[in-house]
DNA sequence: TAAAAAATACCTGATTACAGGTAGCTTATA
DNA sequence: TATAAGCTACCTGTAATCAGGTATTTTTTA
Protein backbone atom coordinates (compact mmCIF):
# COMPACT_ATOMS: atom_id res chain seq x y z
CA UNK A 1 0.00 0.00 0.00
CA UNK A 2 1.04 3.67 -0.95
CA UNK A 3 0.53 6.02 1.51
CA UNK A 4 2.07 9.05 -0.44
CA UNK A 5 -0.23 11.94 -0.64
CA UNK A 6 -1.48 12.14 -3.87
CA UNK A 7 -1.53 15.95 -5.47
CA UNK A 8 -2.27 17.48 -8.66
CA UNK A 9 -1.88 20.97 -10.07
CA UNK A 10 -4.16 22.88 -12.22
CA UNK A 11 -2.48 26.10 -13.21
CA UNK A 12 -1.63 27.62 -16.23
CA UNK A 13 1.67 29.07 -15.51
CA UNK A 14 4.42 26.99 -16.91
CA UNK A 15 6.85 28.16 -13.99
CA UNK A 16 4.83 27.47 -11.31
CA UNK A 17 4.05 23.68 -11.45
CA UNK A 18 7.86 23.24 -12.93
CA UNK A 19 8.29 24.98 -9.20
CA UNK A 20 5.81 22.76 -7.45
CA UNK A 21 7.25 19.85 -8.92
CA UNK A 22 10.81 20.41 -7.89
CA UNK A 23 9.76 21.75 -4.91
CA UNK A 24 8.11 18.06 -4.03
CA UNK A 25 10.10 15.92 -6.20
CA UNK A 26 12.28 14.78 -2.52
CA UNK A 27 9.12 14.35 -0.67
CA UNK A 28 9.02 11.38 0.61
CA UNK A 29 5.41 12.57 1.80
CA UNK A 30 3.87 14.46 -0.87
CA UNK A 31 3.87 13.32 -4.88
CA UNK A 32 2.89 15.41 -7.77
CA UNK A 33 1.50 13.03 -10.10
CA UNK A 34 0.10 15.27 -12.84
CA UNK A 35 -0.55 18.64 -13.61
CA UNK A 36 -3.34 20.59 -16.29
CA UNK A 37 -3.06 23.80 -17.42
CA UNK A 38 -6.99 24.02 -17.92
CA UNK A 39 -9.95 23.51 -15.90
CA UNK A 40 -11.39 21.48 -18.72
CA UNK A 41 -8.20 19.36 -19.06
CA UNK A 42 -8.80 18.21 -15.78
CA UNK A 43 -11.75 17.52 -16.18
CA UNK A 44 -11.25 15.60 -18.78
CA UNK A 45 -9.27 12.93 -16.86
CA UNK A 46 -10.09 9.30 -16.87
CA UNK A 47 -10.24 8.64 -13.29
CA UNK A 48 -10.69 11.17 -9.88
CA UNK A 49 -10.16 8.58 -7.48
CA UNK A 50 -6.44 8.31 -7.20
CA UNK A 51 -5.87 12.03 -6.17
CA UNK A 52 -5.84 13.29 -2.39
CA UNK A 53 -5.63 16.89 -3.07
CA UNK A 54 -5.80 19.58 -5.99
CA UNK A 55 -3.65 22.58 -5.93
CA UNK A 56 -6.28 24.83 -7.66
CA UNK A 57 -5.30 28.25 -9.80
CA UNK A 58 -7.89 30.74 -8.94
CA UNK A 59 -7.14 32.31 -12.52
CA UNK A 60 -7.55 29.98 -15.47
CA UNK A 61 -7.94 31.02 -18.84
CA UNK A 62 -11.20 28.46 -19.02
CA UNK A 63 -13.59 28.72 -15.81
CA UNK A 64 -13.04 30.77 -12.70
CA UNK A 65 -11.43 28.49 -9.39
CA UNK A 66 -14.47 29.03 -7.39
CA UNK A 67 -16.88 27.35 -10.16
CA UNK A 68 -13.86 24.78 -10.64
CA UNK A 69 -13.61 24.52 -6.74
CA UNK A 70 -17.94 23.38 -6.66
CA UNK A 71 -17.23 21.24 -9.16
CA UNK A 72 -14.82 18.95 -7.98
CA UNK A 73 -16.19 19.04 -4.50
CA UNK A 74 -19.59 17.92 -6.27
CA UNK A 75 -18.64 15.17 -8.14
CA UNK A 76 -15.38 14.00 -6.19
CA UNK A 77 -15.61 15.09 -2.92
CA UNK A 78 -12.96 12.78 -1.08
CA UNK A 79 -10.69 15.49 -3.21
CA UNK A 80 -9.08 18.32 -0.70
CA UNK A 81 -9.06 21.59 -2.65
CA UNK A 82 -6.70 24.19 -2.00
CA UNK A 83 -6.45 27.46 -4.03
CA UNK A 84 -3.56 29.20 -5.44
CA UNK A 85 -3.47 33.05 -6.16
CA UNK A 86 -0.95 35.33 -6.43
CA UNK A 87 -3.28 38.06 -5.18
CA UNK A 88 -5.49 37.60 -1.61
CA UNK A 89 -8.64 38.80 -2.53
CA UNK A 90 -11.14 38.55 0.93
CA UNK A 91 -13.83 37.78 -0.95
CA UNK A 92 -12.58 35.31 -3.52
CA UNK A 93 -10.71 33.74 -0.44
CA UNK A 94 -14.32 33.92 1.49
CA UNK A 95 -16.08 32.38 -1.27
CA UNK A 96 -13.37 29.51 -1.94
CA UNK A 97 -13.99 28.42 1.53
CA UNK A 98 -17.72 28.55 1.77
CA UNK A 99 -17.82 26.26 -1.52
CA UNK A 100 -15.60 23.58 0.14
CA UNK A 101 -12.04 24.34 -0.66
CA UNK A 102 -9.74 23.48 2.31
CA UNK A 103 -7.31 26.72 2.26
CA UNK A 104 -6.00 29.54 0.16
CA UNK A 105 -2.46 30.04 -0.71
CA UNK A 106 -0.49 32.96 -2.22
CA UNK A 107 2.31 31.93 -4.96
CA UNK A 108 4.14 34.05 -3.03
CA UNK A 109 4.00 32.10 0.08
CA UNK A 110 7.61 30.60 0.98
CA UNK A 111 8.52 26.60 -0.23
CA UNK A 112 7.62 25.65 3.46
CA UNK A 113 4.55 27.19 4.04
CA UNK A 114 3.44 25.22 0.70
CA UNK A 115 4.47 21.65 2.22
CA UNK A 116 2.89 22.70 5.88
CA UNK A 117 -0.41 23.76 4.40
CA UNK A 118 -0.80 20.71 1.86
CA UNK A 119 -0.26 18.30 4.91
CA UNK A 120 -2.62 20.05 7.20
CA UNK A 121 -5.42 20.12 4.49
CA UNK A 122 -5.15 16.56 4.65
CA UNK A 123 -5.99 16.20 7.82
CA UNK A 124 -9.32 18.26 7.41
CA UNK A 125 -8.05 21.04 8.98
CA UNK A 126 -8.55 25.50 7.01
CA UNK A 127 -5.20 26.14 5.93
CA UNK A 128 -4.00 29.39 5.03
CA UNK A 129 -0.68 30.83 3.68
CA UNK A 130 0.83 33.61 6.54
CA UNK A 131 -0.33 37.20 4.51
CA UNK A 132 -3.92 35.30 3.64
CA UNK A 133 -4.02 34.58 7.99
CA UNK A 134 -3.85 38.45 8.31
CA UNK A 135 -6.73 39.11 6.12
CA UNK A 136 -9.12 36.25 6.94
CA UNK A 137 -8.60 37.40 10.53
CA UNK A 138 -10.11 40.74 9.42
CA UNK A 139 -13.49 39.13 7.92
CA UNK A 140 -16.12 40.33 9.87
CA UNK A 141 -19.98 39.12 9.83
CA UNK A 142 -20.20 41.49 6.49
CA UNK A 143 -18.40 39.15 4.64
CA UNK A 144 -20.04 36.55 5.43
CA UNK A 145 -23.33 37.09 3.76
CA UNK A 146 -23.23 35.01 0.31
CA UNK A 147 -22.41 36.81 -2.86
CA UNK A 148 -24.80 36.14 -5.20
CA UNK A 149 -23.42 34.02 -8.28
CA UNK A 150 -24.43 35.30 -11.85
CA UNK A 151 -25.88 33.13 -14.44
CA UNK A 152 -23.93 32.37 -17.57
CA UNK A 153 -26.02 34.92 -19.55
CA UNK A 154 -25.82 37.46 -16.86
CA UNK A 155 -22.14 37.33 -17.24
CA UNK A 156 -22.18 37.67 -20.99
CA UNK A 157 -24.49 40.79 -20.00
CA UNK A 158 -22.33 41.75 -17.86
CA UNK A 159 -18.98 41.92 -19.63
CA UNK A 160 -20.59 43.63 -22.52
CA UNK A 161 -22.27 46.17 -20.02
CA UNK A 162 -18.41 46.56 -18.57
CA UNK A 163 -17.41 46.98 -22.59
CA UNK A 164 -19.90 50.33 -22.69
CA UNK A 165 -22.31 48.34 -24.39
CA UNK A 166 -26.00 49.83 -24.88
CA UNK A 167 -28.89 47.26 -24.11
CA UNK A 168 -29.91 47.56 -27.79
CA UNK A 169 -26.08 46.62 -28.88
CA UNK A 170 -25.83 44.09 -26.10
CA UNK A 171 -29.58 43.01 -27.84
CA UNK A 172 -27.71 42.63 -31.62
CA UNK A 173 -24.78 40.99 -30.34
CA UNK A 174 -26.32 38.36 -28.32
CA UNK A 175 -29.37 37.90 -30.80
CA UNK A 176 -31.71 38.65 -28.03
CA UNK A 177 -34.83 40.93 -27.92
CA UNK A 178 -34.23 44.49 -26.54
CA UNK A 179 -36.82 43.40 -23.77
CA UNK A 180 -35.03 40.41 -22.78
CA UNK A 181 -31.19 42.33 -21.73
CA UNK A 182 -33.87 45.05 -20.10
CA UNK A 183 -34.91 42.65 -17.91
CA UNK A 184 -31.55 40.81 -17.29
CA UNK A 185 -30.14 43.88 -16.71
CA UNK A 186 -33.05 44.80 -14.22
CA UNK A 187 -32.20 41.33 -12.45
CA UNK A 188 -28.48 42.04 -12.09
CA UNK A 189 -29.58 45.74 -10.72
CA UNK A 190 -32.24 43.44 -7.78
CA UNK A 191 -29.60 40.90 -6.99
CA UNK A 192 -26.71 42.56 -6.24
CA UNK A 193 -28.86 45.31 -4.19
CA UNK A 194 -26.91 47.99 -7.13
CA UNK A 195 -28.53 51.55 -8.34
CA UNK A 196 -26.90 51.51 -11.64
CA UNK A 197 -24.90 49.90 -14.38
CA UNK A 198 -21.70 51.81 -13.03
CA UNK A 199 -22.21 50.18 -9.73
CA UNK A 200 -22.84 46.78 -11.45
CA UNK A 201 -19.71 46.54 -13.11
CA UNK A 202 -17.41 47.75 -10.12
CA UNK A 203 -19.11 45.04 -7.95
CA UNK A 204 -18.51 42.15 -10.46
CA UNK A 205 -15.02 43.42 -10.76
CA UNK A 206 -14.49 43.83 -7.21
CA UNK A 207 -15.90 40.08 -6.61
CA UNK A 208 -13.95 38.26 -9.07
CA UNK A 209 -17.74 37.61 -10.90
CA UNK A 210 -16.13 39.11 -14.10
CA UNK B 1 35.93 34.54 -22.37
CA UNK B 2 32.39 33.82 -21.01
CA UNK B 3 29.66 34.34 -23.34
CA UNK B 4 26.65 33.18 -21.52
CA UNK B 5 24.04 35.53 -20.85
CA UNK B 6 24.45 36.51 -17.11
CA UNK B 7 19.90 36.79 -15.97
CA UNK B 8 19.31 37.81 -12.33
CA UNK B 9 15.62 37.56 -11.24
CA UNK B 10 13.64 39.64 -9.11
CA UNK B 11 10.37 38.30 -8.12
CA UNK B 12 8.65 37.75 -4.49
CA UNK B 13 7.46 33.94 -5.13
CA UNK B 14 9.85 31.61 -5.00
CA UNK B 15 7.86 28.79 -6.84
CA UNK B 16 8.68 31.01 -9.63
CA UNK B 17 12.35 31.68 -9.29
CA UNK B 18 12.92 27.42 -8.72
CA UNK B 19 11.21 27.62 -11.86
CA UNK B 20 13.19 29.86 -13.74
CA UNK B 21 16.55 28.00 -12.05
CA UNK B 22 14.92 24.40 -13.18
CA UNK B 23 14.22 25.71 -16.59
CA UNK B 24 17.89 27.40 -17.28
CA UNK B 25 19.53 25.10 -15.74
CA UNK B 26 20.99 23.09 -18.51
CA UNK B 27 21.38 26.31 -20.87
CA UNK B 28 24.33 27.10 -22.47
CA UNK B 29 23.12 30.55 -23.48
CA UNK B 30 21.36 31.77 -20.46
CA UNK B 31 22.55 31.90 -17.15
CA UNK B 32 20.69 32.62 -13.71
CA UNK B 33 23.40 34.01 -11.41
CA UNK B 34 21.50 35.54 -9.03
CA UNK B 35 17.56 35.61 -7.36
CA UNK B 36 16.27 38.76 -4.88
CA UNK B 37 13.09 38.58 -3.30
CA UNK B 38 12.65 42.38 -3.31
CA UNK B 39 13.79 45.57 -5.40
CA UNK B 40 15.75 46.77 -2.55
CA UNK B 41 17.88 43.38 -2.24
CA UNK B 42 18.82 43.89 -5.58
CA UNK B 43 19.85 48.16 -5.45
CA UNK B 44 22.16 46.46 -2.24
CA UNK B 45 24.46 44.48 -4.62
CA UNK B 46 28.01 45.30 -4.86
CA UNK B 47 28.62 45.48 -8.58
CA UNK B 48 25.99 45.42 -11.23
CA UNK B 49 28.53 45.08 -13.94
CA UNK B 50 28.12 41.49 -14.40
CA UNK B 51 24.67 41.56 -14.83
CA UNK B 52 23.10 41.48 -18.86
CA UNK B 53 19.86 41.35 -17.51
CA UNK B 54 16.97 41.53 -14.87
CA UNK B 55 13.73 39.23 -14.91
CA UNK B 56 11.62 41.99 -13.19
CA UNK B 57 8.27 41.24 -11.23
CA UNK B 58 5.80 44.07 -11.83
CA UNK B 59 4.63 43.07 -8.07
CA UNK B 60 7.32 43.45 -5.70
CA UNK B 61 6.83 44.09 -1.77
CA UNK B 62 8.70 47.07 -1.31
CA UNK B 63 8.45 48.91 -4.87
CA UNK B 64 6.52 48.86 -8.24
CA UNK B 65 7.95 47.50 -11.16
CA UNK B 66 8.24 50.82 -13.04
CA UNK B 67 9.68 52.77 -10.73
CA UNK B 68 12.54 49.90 -10.36
CA UNK B 69 12.98 49.50 -14.13
CA UNK B 70 13.61 53.74 -14.21
CA UNK B 71 15.92 53.19 -11.54
CA UNK B 72 17.92 50.45 -13.18
CA UNK B 73 17.85 51.79 -16.42
CA UNK B 74 19.30 54.88 -15.07
CA UNK B 75 22.16 53.50 -13.14
CA UNK B 76 23.21 51.16 -15.34
CA UNK B 77 21.71 51.39 -18.90
CA UNK B 78 23.43 48.45 -20.31
CA UNK B 79 21.08 45.98 -18.16
CA UNK B 80 18.22 44.89 -20.40
CA UNK B 81 14.77 44.44 -18.42
CA UNK B 82 12.44 41.89 -19.10
CA UNK B 83 9.17 43.01 -17.26
CA UNK B 84 7.34 39.69 -15.72
CA UNK B 85 3.43 39.66 -14.89
CA UNK B 86 0.62 37.46 -13.93
CA UNK B 87 -1.32 39.73 -15.69
CA UNK B 88 -1.50 41.84 -19.04
CA UNK B 89 -2.40 45.49 -18.10
CA UNK B 90 -2.11 47.57 -21.01
CA UNK B 91 -0.97 50.65 -19.17
CA UNK B 92 1.52 49.04 -17.34
CA UNK B 93 2.79 47.54 -19.98
CA UNK B 94 2.72 50.76 -22.30
CA UNK B 95 4.55 52.58 -18.94
CA UNK B 96 7.17 49.51 -18.93
CA UNK B 97 7.86 50.23 -22.71
CA UNK B 98 8.11 53.95 -22.65
CA UNK B 99 10.75 53.75 -19.27
CA UNK B 100 13.17 51.29 -21.09
CA UNK B 101 12.02 47.92 -20.47
CA UNK B 102 12.98 45.41 -23.57
CA UNK B 103 9.82 43.47 -23.05
CA UNK B 104 7.16 42.08 -21.21
CA UNK B 105 6.27 38.35 -20.21
CA UNK B 106 3.54 36.70 -18.68
CA UNK B 107 3.80 34.22 -16.04
CA UNK B 108 1.31 31.88 -17.76
CA UNK B 109 3.93 32.10 -20.89
CA UNK B 110 5.08 28.64 -22.00
CA UNK B 111 8.72 27.75 -21.15
CA UNK B 112 9.80 28.34 -24.95
CA UNK B 113 8.95 31.69 -24.60
CA UNK B 114 10.87 33.04 -21.75
CA UNK B 115 13.54 31.33 -23.71
CA UNK B 116 13.07 33.09 -27.17
CA UNK B 117 12.36 36.47 -25.10
CA UNK B 118 15.10 36.69 -23.29
CA UNK B 119 17.68 36.25 -25.89
CA UNK B 120 16.13 39.13 -28.52
CA UNK B 121 16.40 40.88 -26.21
CA UNK B 122 19.65 40.58 -25.17
CA UNK B 123 20.33 41.65 -29.52
CA UNK B 124 18.11 44.40 -28.51
CA UNK B 125 14.64 43.47 -29.58
CA UNK B 126 11.35 44.48 -27.60
CA UNK B 127 9.62 41.02 -27.32
CA UNK B 128 6.49 40.03 -25.60
CA UNK B 129 4.66 36.88 -24.73
CA UNK B 130 2.20 35.42 -27.03
CA UNK B 131 -0.75 37.26 -25.18
CA UNK B 132 0.88 40.19 -24.48
CA UNK B 133 1.52 40.35 -28.49
CA UNK B 134 -2.32 40.57 -28.87
CA UNK B 135 -2.77 43.36 -26.40
CA UNK B 136 -0.10 45.11 -27.98
CA UNK B 137 -1.43 44.81 -31.28
CA UNK B 138 -4.57 46.64 -30.11
CA UNK B 139 -3.10 49.25 -29.21
CA UNK B 140 -4.38 51.81 -31.64
CA UNK B 141 -3.48 55.46 -31.97
CA UNK B 142 -5.86 56.08 -29.69
CA UNK B 143 -3.94 54.38 -26.76
CA UNK B 144 -0.52 55.64 -28.04
CA UNK B 145 -1.27 59.06 -27.64
CA UNK B 146 -0.41 59.75 -23.94
CA UNK B 147 -3.34 58.69 -21.94
CA UNK B 148 -5.48 62.15 -20.67
CA UNK B 149 -5.17 62.87 -16.70
CA UNK B 150 -8.20 62.82 -14.97
CA UNK B 151 -8.13 67.03 -12.64
CA UNK B 152 -8.48 66.70 -8.93
CA UNK B 153 -12.44 67.63 -9.48
CA UNK B 154 -12.82 64.92 -11.95
CA UNK B 155 -11.46 62.43 -10.34
CA UNK B 156 -13.37 63.01 -7.42
CA UNK B 157 -16.33 62.69 -9.53
CA UNK B 158 -15.37 59.76 -11.18
CA UNK B 159 -14.60 58.00 -7.75
CA UNK B 160 -18.77 58.88 -7.02
CA UNK B 161 -20.19 57.61 -10.57
CA UNK B 162 -17.96 54.28 -9.47
CA UNK B 163 -19.68 54.49 -6.15
CA UNK B 164 -23.12 54.42 -8.40
CA UNK B 165 -23.84 57.93 -7.66
CA UNK B 166 -26.42 59.26 -9.80
CA UNK B 167 -25.56 63.16 -11.10
CA UNK B 168 -27.68 64.80 -8.84
CA UNK B 169 -25.88 62.61 -5.77
CA UNK B 170 -23.17 63.51 -6.70
CA UNK B 171 -23.85 67.77 -6.88
CA UNK B 172 -24.85 67.07 -3.37
CA UNK B 173 -22.20 65.62 -2.00
CA UNK B 174 -19.38 68.51 -3.52
CA UNK B 175 -21.63 71.18 -3.09
CA UNK B 176 -22.22 72.15 -7.06
CA UNK B 177 -24.92 72.68 -9.40
CA UNK B 178 -26.71 69.55 -10.95
CA UNK B 179 -25.47 71.35 -14.08
CA UNK B 180 -22.09 71.61 -13.47
CA UNK B 181 -21.45 67.63 -12.66
CA UNK B 182 -23.06 67.23 -15.93
CA UNK B 183 -20.70 68.70 -17.20
CA UNK B 184 -17.75 67.41 -15.61
CA UNK B 185 -19.09 63.96 -16.92
CA UNK B 186 -19.77 65.11 -20.19
CA UNK B 187 -15.71 66.22 -19.94
CA UNK B 188 -14.63 62.94 -19.02
CA UNK B 189 -16.71 61.15 -21.89
CA UNK B 190 -14.99 63.34 -24.32
CA UNK B 191 -11.35 63.38 -22.91
CA UNK B 192 -11.66 59.48 -22.61
CA UNK B 193 -13.50 59.31 -25.92
CA UNK B 194 -16.00 56.85 -24.39
CA UNK B 195 -19.75 56.48 -24.90
CA UNK B 196 -21.28 56.08 -21.32
CA UNK B 197 -20.32 55.89 -17.95
CA UNK B 198 -20.07 52.66 -17.19
CA UNK B 199 -16.89 52.27 -19.86
CA UNK B 200 -15.68 55.80 -18.04
CA UNK B 201 -15.16 53.63 -14.73
CA UNK B 202 -13.42 50.56 -16.54
CA UNK B 203 -10.95 52.51 -18.28
CA UNK B 204 -9.88 54.39 -15.49
CA UNK B 205 -9.82 51.24 -13.73
CA UNK B 206 -7.76 49.78 -16.24
CA UNK B 207 -5.41 52.51 -16.51
CA UNK B 208 -5.08 53.05 -12.82
CA UNK B 209 -6.75 56.55 -12.96
CA UNK B 210 -8.50 56.56 -9.80
C1' DT C 1 -40.82 13.19 -13.41
C1' DA C 2 -42.16 17.13 -10.74
C1' DA C 3 -40.32 21.37 -9.00
C1' DA C 4 -37.10 25.05 -9.30
C1' DA C 5 -34.14 27.98 -11.73
C1' DA C 6 -32.91 30.28 -15.85
C1' DA C 7 -33.82 32.47 -20.10
C1' DT C 8 -36.87 34.56 -22.96
C1' DA C 9 -40.26 38.38 -24.09
C1' DC C 10 -43.73 42.20 -23.62
C1' DC C 11 -45.98 46.76 -21.64
C1' DT C 12 -45.81 51.32 -19.37
C1' DG C 13 -44.22 55.31 -16.96
C1' DA C 14 -40.68 57.86 -14.52
C1' DT C 15 -36.08 59.05 -14.09
C1' DT C 16 -31.50 59.75 -15.57
C1' DA C 17 -27.87 60.15 -18.80
C1' DC C 18 -26.01 61.91 -23.14
C1' DA C 19 -24.98 65.53 -26.62
C1' DG C 20 -24.77 70.12 -28.33
C1' DG C 21 -23.79 74.86 -27.50
C1' DT C 22 -22.39 78.94 -24.51
C1' DA C 23 -20.03 81.63 -20.95
C1' DG C 24 -18.19 83.88 -16.63
C1' DC C 25 -14.89 83.16 -13.01
C1' DT C 26 -10.68 81.30 -10.74
C1' DT C 27 -6.12 79.47 -10.60
C1' DA C 28 -1.84 78.09 -12.21
C1' DT C 29 2.12 78.88 -15.20
C1' DA C 30 4.84 80.52 -18.99
C1' DT D 1 0.86 89.85 -16.71
C1' DA D 2 -1.06 87.46 -20.37
C1' DT D 3 -2.62 82.92 -21.63
C1' DA D 4 -4.08 78.59 -20.79
C1' DA D 5 -6.25 75.34 -17.96
C1' DG D 6 -9.63 74.27 -14.75
C1' DC D 7 -14.06 74.98 -12.46
C1' DT D 8 -18.39 76.62 -12.42
C1' DA D 9 -23.20 77.19 -14.41
C1' DC D 10 -27.15 77.44 -17.70
C1' DC D 11 -30.45 75.93 -21.75
C1' DT D 12 -32.50 72.44 -24.87
C1' DG D 13 -33.58 68.21 -26.88
C1' DT D 14 -32.87 63.23 -27.54
C1' DA D 15 -31.66 58.75 -26.04
C1' DA D 16 -31.09 55.39 -22.62
C1' DT D 17 -31.74 53.45 -18.27
C1' DC D 18 -34.49 52.23 -14.25
C1' DA D 19 -38.59 50.28 -11.93
C1' DG D 20 -42.93 47.99 -11.71
C1' DG D 21 -45.61 44.23 -13.32
C1' DT D 22 -46.61 39.74 -16.09
C1' DA D 23 -45.85 35.38 -18.56
C1' DT D 24 -44.19 31.51 -21.60
C1' DT D 25 -40.58 28.30 -22.68
C1' DT D 26 -36.39 25.86 -21.75
C1' DT D 27 -33.05 23.84 -18.83
C1' DT D 28 -31.38 22.08 -14.46
C1' DT D 29 -31.79 19.85 -10.35
C1' DA D 30 -33.86 17.29 -6.63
Amino acid sequence: MNSTIKVVIVDDHPLIIEGLQILFSNSEIITITDSYSSASEFFARDSFDAIDLVLLDVFLPDMNGIDVCIEIKKAQPHIKVLAMSSQAERSIILQMIRNGASGYLLKSAGLAEFKYCIENALNGKIVFSDEVSNLVNQITSNDLQNIPRLTKREKEITILMKQGKSTQQIADILFLSYLTVQTHRRNLLNKFKVKNGVELINYAINNGLI
